[in-house]
RNA sequence: GGGAGUUUAGCUCAGCUGGGAGAGCGUCUGCCUUACAAGCAGGAUGUCACAGGUUCGAGCCCUGUAACUCCCACCA
């Protein structure tokens, strides 16, 4: 927009996107630091993936918080993205090992571990720098310090921190109990990372001999395999059919142990057979009954879910190889019974999706019960709000049932555990520093090989990236931070485990509101996924339409924590949105003659202008208080409406005599209601489409230097023009009426007509007549106050306050014209008819408040009167 | 098995504490009106899933039913 005459046709954020985004990055407008003279706004994000990938949800991540952060800027707050980037490789870290394996087939196994991490730093150097540019395209105003932390320093401190503190507590402790494991990954998951899917399989019935009997009894398993590690056969307590036979021995096939029968309250007499196997390496439930009987653990699998020696003939068999073969050989010995189908629910590993192994294992776990109370609490006496509130349910439900978390992971990537174990004395000493002696008997030690699950540091984020343990005085000013954005998917992984550590480590909650957003998904409603091919790549949308139609698209048209159907018909009209604004503002400038913006003397305005002013200061009532109910899409619809009808349609429109006419002194007025308006209006929308706000911004007569550290509009209830609405209300729909009729009866706009207003409002008309010309094809408009002498044969419109004619006596059939004013009688008739029902209606009129019942009296005033002037047009036709 | 969500125009979705059903896209008609055809003006289209209930009044609140979605859960 540098030259005014000459001012591009068309929006092309090609033009200006990048050059103001590196303007703002250069002027430090999104730099934060503790500022005593401000109060802070803190928000926390999931950082995205280090994958060098960009995909749509973050996309949506970062639009929401970067309206947030934009809009708390220019209310004058300190605001912050919470700073650091690597996120300790934290949720990344699935996505880097995952590749590094399947692209350069990797395994723990394959490298050490100081050659893995040095790929993975390679790695991760490699992608950083791509993934802040890719941010910048968005428009992210982050002040995005990648160098702060990283997993070998700040945020590793952190997490010995948090690790030595909860096992002084006793909150972390080492134990065998079943847990999940993955055989693909070789390592442990956490029950967060094993999603459930049902599958068909079999139902097998085997016969358990009796000891020196014939007798036997049948269980029914859905994982033979196990088979090889039982330790016992169960039944209900309570159960007839088996009475006899608990304590008695069992010869447990293929193997030839010898297996008690126990009683359980846990078997269900109803289900299966009633009698059950009892596998306390292999299965959590066996492992309970077993603690509960004192069952030897067996365990037949080695790490990669092959059996192990304890399966004797089997041993070195996949699980399923060993699967089939034991099936195959109880069939030869006559004790499979049957098979049926069965479909059950089988645990997947949520990275690779290889069916997960129950398997007893020794692991480090975190006690969750003392640390859910005080996350209970906080969520149920509002410390931490959940926006939509509905979440806060999905957070209580798992928060009250949670088991205890298995935190430790058999990767090399993360954080390694701080423990240490002798090996003279087999002590195990857990330190914040490293060690390489035993403190209590001076022998060597080594440390714990394990790494931590990725969200045990994710958990401290809020607070490990701003310095703590230390007290910093950035943790001071912006702890707790003021919201979280993220995806309701994340809330067990990540919101539920940062509320309960801050809560523990810092004594208060990490962040004051969870403002929870849905899932993109693409138009047909699936997940966008690599697997599935469906992913949408931001950038190319962004190189397409520009960052601000993106914006637009993924901050309008869905309720707050619901999904979104991504279509491409919706960037369009956020692109189409942003071309509008783009020739409303070019409009503006080509009529320009100032050079400042202010608002003029309030009797100078004319009755549009005060309309249009009135009009915008409501929007910006109604934009902040919906930012601040995190009610983006209405405070961007609102604009929207207010931008394209309002301000184009309408008020543009309206001012164009007057700042066409030369000698109109009042164009000059105009120009300056145009410049306050667009400009302001501009603020308003800046949080949600930056770059086109700015733009356009620099190029109006302004103050300051950037629109990006400007001061929000704020409502000013002395530019609440009540009466100047109402009387450009009735203007308004007395020109929708005449193109309306006009179009009826198709008479192009090239033809004109003069247009008689016969109404008790003269003033209003009279101010309004010039609209008429431009607006409603008018040749010329006539204000009276009587409708006589006026030809019964001209076309008649009735409006409220006012009867229109169009004498288009040619054009007029008089039959048409008459059923349509019969047509319109009965629609009057209706309504009066159904305001008369209510009013009478004595329930109503005595129980509704005053104000409604006062506007029904008002719209039976309004339709008698208007029904009145038809019934006469009626007369007056009939008769000619 | 437990919990949550959804059901509104042809499509995708809004509809805030109950007071005459909305948007975008699509569609139809007419317009290149000197900011914009990525546009302007006008039109059509809804038993608000179903059945009860509360209320003067229900898309909205209550109860139940149906269909679909998602999350959680150790029934072998």
């Amino acid at each position: 927009m540098e030259d005014k005459k000459n001012i591009a046709k068309t929006y092309d954020p090609a033009e200006f996107e990048d050059r103001l985004y590196n303007t703002w990055v250069e002027k430090g407008y999104f730099h934060a630091e503790v500022n005593p003279d401000k109060k802070p706004y803190t928000i926390v994000i999931p950082p995205p993936n280090v994958t060098g990938q960009l995909h749509m949800g973050h996309a949506l991540d970062e639009t929401l918080q970067d309206i947030l952060i934009r809009y708390k800027r220019m209310q004058g707050y300190e605001a912050l993205w919470v700073p650091g980037t690597d996120h300790a490789g934290i949720a990344t870290q699935i996505k880097v090992e995952e590749n590094l394996r399947v692209n350069e087939g990797l395994t723990r196994y394959d490298l050490g571990r100081e050659k893995f991490l040095e790929k993975v730093w390679d790695w991760k150097k490699q992608y950083g720098d791509r993934i802040i540019t890719q941010l910048k395209k968005i428009g992210s105003s982050c002040d995005w310090d990648r160098e702060r932390f990283t997993m070998d320093e700040g945020c590793s401190k952190a997490v010995r921190e948090v690790f030595v503190n909860l096992y002084n507590k006793g909150l972390i402790y080492q134990g065998s109990r079943i847990i999940n494991w993955c055989p693909h990954c070789i390592t442990a998951l956490s029950d967060a990372e094993v999603e459930h899917t049902e599958q068909a399989g079999h139902f097998w019935h085997i016969k358990y001999p009796v000891k020196n009997s014939d007798d036997f009894v049948v269980i029914a398993t859905t994982r033979p395999e196990t088979l090889l590690g039982d330790t016992a056969v169960a039944v209900n307590p309570e159960d007839e059919r088996y009475k006899d036979i608990i304590g008695k021995t069992l010869i447990l096939p293929l193997v030839g142990r010898e297996i008690p029968v126990i009683a359980d309250e846990y078997v269900d007499k109803e289900f299966g057979t009633g009698c059950v196997k009892i596998t306390p390496a292999h299965d959590p439930n066996d492992f309970e009954v077993g603690k509960r009987h004192n069952l030897e653990q067996i365990k037949v699998m080695n790490d990669d879910a092959t059996i192990n020696s304890y399966g004797g003939k089997y041993e070195g068999m996949d699980r399923y190889e060993a699967r089939k073969a034991i099936v195959k050989d109880l069939e030869e010995l006559g004790l499979l019974v049957k098979v049926e189908d069965h479909s059950h629910n089988v645990g997947q590993c949520y990275r690779c999706g290889t069916t997960v192994e129950p398997i007893i294992s020794k692991q480090w776990f975190v006690k969750m019960k003392p640390l859910a109370g005080p996350a209970i609490e906080a969520v149920k006496n509002g410390d931490t709000q959940f926006v939509p509130e509905r979440f806060s349910k999905t957070y209580m439900n798992w928060m009250e049932g949670v088991f205890d978390w298995c935190i430790s992971r058999q990767l090399w990537w993360g954080h390694r555990i701080p423990a240490f174990y002798c090996d003279e004395c087999g002590e195990t000493t857990v330190s914040k520093e490293d060690i390489t002696v035993c403190p209590k008997c001076g022998g060597h030690v080594h440390q714990d090989e394990d790494v931590l699950d990725t969200w045990f540091s994710s958990a401290l984020w809020p607070f490990s990236t701003l310095g703590w343990p230390d007290k910093t005085p950035e943790l001071d000013y912006f702890y707790p931070t003021s919201t979280l954005v993220t995806a309701y998917d994340i809330i067990f992984f990540w919101v539920a485990r940062m509320i309960f550590s801050g809560l523990e480590h810092t004594g208060q909650v990490p962040f004051k509101r969870v403002f929870m957003h849905g899932l993109v998904r693409d138009s047909q409603g699936r997940k966008m996924s690599k697997s599935l091919g469906n992913g949408i790549d931001p950038l190319e949308i962004i190189d397409k339409y520009g960052a601000d139609a993106l914006r637009f698209t993924l901050a309008t048209g869905n309720a707050p924590g619901n999904d979104m159907r991504f279509y491409i018909e919706r960037v369009e009209a956020g692109r189409n949105f942003a071309n509008k604004i783009w020739n409303a503002s070019r409009f503006t400038m080509m009529n320009l003659e100032i050079d400042e913006n202010k608002l003029p003397p309030v009797d100078e305005l004319r009755l549009e202008d005060k309309w249009i002013i009135s009009k915008y200061n409501k929007v910006v009532k109604n934009v902040t208080d919906n930012l601040d109910k995190f009610e983006l899409g209405i405070a961007l619809a609102n604009l929207y409406d207010f931008i394209w009808e309002s301000f184009c349609d309408w008020y543009i429109e309206l001012v164009k005599p007057r700042l066409f006419d030369k000698n109109d002194p009042s164009g000059k007025t105009a120009q300056y209601v145009l410049t306050y308006v667009l400009s302001n209006t501009m603020k308003l929308l800046h949080p949600f489409m930056p770059f086109i706000t700015e733009e356009i911004w620099q190029h109006l007569p302004h103050e300051g230097e950037s629109i990006v550290i400007s001061r929000f509009p704020v409502y000013d209830e002395a530019l609440v023009f009540e009466d100047e609405e109402k009387a450009m209300g009735l203007i308004m729909d007395a020109i929708s009426a005449v193109r309306n009729r006009r179009a009826e009866m198709n008479v192009p706009p090239s033809k004109k007509a003069k247009v008689i207003i016969v109404t008790g409002e003269n003033d209003t008309f009279t101010k309004g007549a010039v609209f008429f010309e431009k607006l409603a094809s008018a040749s010329e408009v006539e204000i009276r106050s009587d409708r006589s002498g006026i030809n019964p044969n001209a076309v008649n419109i009735v409006v409220p306050s006012a009867e229109i004619f169009l004498p288009l006596d040619e054009l007029v059939d008089k039959e048409a014209e008459l059923k349509r004013l019969n047509g319109e009688k009965k629609k009057l008739e209706g309504e009066i008819k159904r305001v008369e029902g209510k009013l009478s209606n004595q329930g109503f009129v005595s129980k509704a408040p005053q104000k409604v019942v006062d506007e029904e009296r008002a719209k039976g005033v309004k339709y008698k009167e208007m029904l009145e002037k038809v019934l006469e047009s009626i007369r007056a036709m009939e008769t000619l």
